[in-house]
DNA sequence: CAGGGCACGC
DNA sequence: GACGTACGTGCCCTGT
């Protein structure tokens, strides 16, 4: 059977338009429209699978229903004309898909497709009508469905006649009739002023037309509404005739012309690759030309490794497959350079002196993607690394943070180099991932190789372009050979302690739940939040202070504001942050301690975060409890791992702050660190107007706030929300902070302008955040930039720091010839373990680095401490 | 197995 | 009026 799919140009565009962000590509033009319309192509021609296909348009301004209703879809706001500009692009992809596109003077799409899904109807044909206008409904029939699109673009909703029937209790035929009706709003339909839909369908149950309405005035009860009626009968009368489609209107388009025909896959992938559609083409290219246009690559599988073989520079690939890299398999090993390419099992290098050699051998230069990786997994292996030169993620992480991929198969792609595939495509993902046989994988990691040996120069160039060259060369690259060898240091956990702890959390866990249990007069598991909200906020009849996409919300903020009207409330706080103990630091840690060397050994992840910060894995070790006594003692269990060493943490104070104070120049805040006052009370004295000596603890409290809220993006929403107050009270409160520092004030506005003309903000040592939502017509999208702009140069500024403190702290430590060892770093502050003997060297000379790495306008202050165990370096 | 809700850190 | 405090990771539950 033939099955003809119509789609709703405009409308669908004009939905993908507000679903999606204001994406554009690298000549700058806007492209979420496309995007969103080509994703929804793709499935429909996927899913659909249709013999015949057509997107209608909207053509010109003025239509054939303007003759009936003037004023018809007047005060419509005007399409922005980044939408408009998209409409020829979504034309050219439709051409290169061979789909056919029409419009027709003076009418809408909508007539386009009512006529062509009559013609097929009359031919016997199925037909699928895609848009997001309910006003399509009317087409539905036995053989005509129509899919709306429900939130955003790719959920959608398709109706028959029973569901039409079950969702508004009328036949798809009766929808002119509702609208004749109730009218509409965004067509400027008038309708019968007060009615909207309810009344509009109860009446039509009743009079299955507005002419049967209007002819039945007399019986209709309501004195109001027979007086409306009468009043409007003429406006109900033209509204239904606005609401209903034409099924004839005049077109050349003849059905056969809509047969779907064969396309040039290569014309599709170029224009894909114009719009920077890379997911789309990688998904595209995997669908319809499998591998085969892949650049040829010949190699050799190495039997033993000889020096002409291991030049300097080389690509090398070191292919560790696990996610976690510590004491892990490594699959095998490739070598790229000018003289060849080879593939290297595993058993080979690693029994070859000449392959050792030169690993460790500085001098020769090599080309990784992710070097801590491969450091990493081949130092549990005994052997030795070095003479990195130019790590490909690192470098594609400086480039754009914000890159869906740093992947070496994306960056050759981003680069219009088809050289590598995906890990994913040749390995397969989560359970179905395998090792492939040996000469997939020979040539898979030496294509890699190849990626990494033709493209370095190319990212390397763009460093230097972006005059990230140093950052890259001087503190990143040196930077993940200190974190490589801060994993696999790795810091001493006490099983025994964790042990005890977990026994004595269960036992309170277990009697917390009991008396829930009690209070509720149920049981249920409280670790739902589903079952949980039930309980509160249906059995227990308590008011809802938020709701979630799919329930009530029962998170923390809305239990504290119940806390004094049940007294399950608090218990359910405790029983929350005791589960959150013993799940994720008992039981989480127990279970990531190596069973070698009794240690945890994270992996810090040094190319993800969009402002430079590090962030930590299996274990997450940047979140260890500290603000609640009763998490704290986890850190009790975190223990030097030689006898009579000491636990020694050295952190930034209000690193931000000072960090702020030196990009704004404000003289207020730089005398105030120069004077080492407490910062949160000068700010208070500044904001408040008053002496230090009238500074309240509430005024402190609000002035920390505001403090808080300029390091991390103020809004005055979130402000509100801390400080709980009003949102027009947070405005002032913040107004009045940049008031007391014009400076700051002066700076926020720069660099939000500064964001909107180059499109990106940079740190101190010239790390980058692209934001290209800062012209977004959306509020909200524009306002997040905005706050992001602001925010990213004053944390991404003291990321820098605290990175070129590890490498100078790490200097220092090799210099002096110190057996102290770094252990993790928390964004603000480094934890060492230190022997004894060494303690009092380290307390003055680990602060003197730190403070001394960057000089700003205003002093850095480290404030050490140490102790047994992680809990009493306090 | 992905996505949501929640909670921990800075 | 806009419903969003920044940046992360991990655990549990739920629905496909």
């Amino acid at each position: 059977m033939k099955k003809l799919v119509l789609i709703d140009g405009n409308s669908i565009a004009y939905r993908a338009f507000y679903a999606l962000p204001l994406l554009h590509n690298e000549k700058g033009v806007y492209t979420n429209a496309v995007y969103g319309f080509t994703t929804m192509l793709l499935k429909v021609l996927e899913e659909e699978k249709p013999t015949h296909l057509l997107v209608a348009f909207d053509a010109g301004k003025t239509t054939f229903r303007h003759d009936t209703y003037e004023a018809y879809k007047s005060g419509r706001q005007k399409t922005p004309s980044e939408l408009s500009e998209q409409f020829p692009l979504i034309r050219e992809l439709l051409d290169v898909f061979q789909i056919a596109h029409t419009e027709v003077d003076h009418y809408e799409a909508d007539d386009i497709i009512g006529t062509l899904s009559k013609r097929a109807e009359e031919e016997g044909w199925q037909v699928h009508i895609y848009s997001g206008d309910k006003d399509l409904l009317q087409l539905v029939s036995e053989k005509t469905k129509v899919i709306l699109t429900k939130k955003g673009i790719t959920t959608v909703e398709t109706y028959d006649e029973q569901t039409v029937m079950d969702k508004y209790g009328i036949t798809p035929a009766q929808i002119p009739d509702m609208k004749g009706l109730m009218g509409d709003a965004s067509d400027n339909i008038p309708g019968v002023p007060g009615i909207g839909e309810k009344t509009a369908l109860k009446l039509l149950k009743e009079y299955p037309t507005v002419e049967e309405v209007l002819a039945s005035i007399d019986q209709i009860s309501g004195k109001k509404m027979k007086e409306r009626l009468k009043e409007h009968r003429e406006q109900a009368l033209m509204s239904k005739k606005l609401a209903i489609i034409s099924r004839e209107t005049p077109m050349d388009v003849t059905l056969d012309g809509l047969k779907r025909e064969p396309y040039d896959p290569k014309a599709v992938t170029d224009l894909l690759k114009e719009l920077d559609f890379r997911s789309l083409l990688k998904q595209f290219d995997e669908d319809e030309t499998g591998e085969e246009n892949l650049e040829e690559v010949t190699f050799e599988t190495v039997k033993e490794v000889t020096e002409e073989m291991l030049m300097s520079p080389s690509a090398l690939v070191v292919e560790v497959p696990d996610d976690n890299y510590h004491d892990s398999d490594i699959w095998g090993i490739a070598v790229v350079n000018h003289r060849g390419k080879y593939y290297i099992p595993t058993d080979v290098a690693l029994h070859s002196d000449v392959f050792k050699q030169w690993a460790s051998d500085e001098t020769k230069e090599k080309y990784i993607f992710d070097a801590k990786r491969a450091v990493v997994a081949l130092g549990w292996k005994g052997v030795s690394l070095k003479g990195v030169t130019h790590d490909m993620l690192i470098a594609s992480y400086l480039i754009d943070p914000s890159a869906s991929s740093h992947s070496a198969a994306d960056i050759a792609l981003r680069k219009n180099k088809k050289i590598v595939q995906t890990d994913e495509f040749i390995y397969g993902k989560g359970a179905k991932r395998v090792r492939p046989s040996e000469e997939v994988l020979g040539e898979h990691l030496v294509r890699k190789g190849v990626a990494l040996f033709t493209l370095k120069d190319s990212l390397e160039e763009e460093l230097q372009k972006n005059q990230q060259d140093k950052l890259f060369q001087k503190l990143e690259m040196p930077l993940s050979l200190i974190l490589g060898k801060m994993e696999i240091t790795g810091i001493r956990v006490d099983p025994a302690q964790l042990n005890k702890m977990g026994e004595e959390l269960q036992k309170t866990l277990s009697d917390l739940e009991e008396e829930i249990y009690e209070l509720a007069g149920t049981t249920f598991n409280i670790n739902s939040p589903k079952q949980l909200g039930s309980i509160l906020f249906e059995k227990l009849n308590l008011p809802v202070i938020k709701k979630t996409k799919t329930g009530y919300s029962t998170s923390a903020d809305v239990l504290e504001k119940l806390s004094d009207r049940h007294e399950i409330i608090p218990k359910l706080l405790h029983y929350r942050q005791v589960m959150k103990l013993q799940s994720t630091y008992i039981e989480g840690l127990l279970k990531v301690i190596h069973p070698k060397t009794k240690k945890i050994h994270t992996m810090f992840n040094q190319a993800i975060t969009q402002t430079g910060r590090l962030s930590s894995t299996e274990p997450n070790l940047q979140n260890i409890p500290i603000r609640l006594e009763e998490g704290r003692k986890i850190r009790q269990a975190f223990t030097p791992s030689e006898p009579d060493w000491y636990i020694l943490a050295a952190d930034y104070s209000q690193i931000e702050l000072r960090v702020l104070a030196h990009i704004a120049e404000d003289d207020k805040l730089i005398q105030a660190f120069q004077d080492n006052m407490d910062i949160h009370t000068k700010t208070a004295m500044d904001v408040f107007g008053v002496e230090k000596e009238e500074v309240t603890s509430n005024m402190r409290r609000s002035a920390k706030a505001v403090n808080f809220g300029i390091i991390y993006g103020i809004s005055d929403y979130g402000l509100s929300q801390s400080l709980g107050i009003t949102r027009k009270e947070a405005e002032q409160f913040i107004n009045k902070y940049l008031d007391s520092y014009p400076k700051v004030k002066e700076y926020m506005d720069t660099i939000k302008e500064e964001a909107r003309q180059k499109g990106y903000v940079t740190t101190l040592l010239h790390r980058r955040r692209y934001l290209p939502e800062i012209t977004s017509k959306n509020f909200n999208r524009r306002s997040f930039a905005e706050r992001t702009a602001m925010n990213t140069p004053i944390q991404g500024t003291a990321a820098d720091i605290i990175k070129q403190a590890m490498v100078d702290v790490n200097d220092a430590l090799i210099e002096k010839n110190l057996k102290s060892r770094l252990l993790l770093q928390v964004h603000d502050e480094l934890i060492f373990e230190v022997p004894e003997e060494e303690l009092e060297e380290m307390i003055t000379l680990v602060p003197s680095v730190m403070e001394k790495t960057i000089q700003l306008k205003v002093p850095l202050q480290v404030d050490v401490a140490y102790g047994k165990t992680w809990y009493d370096a306090k």
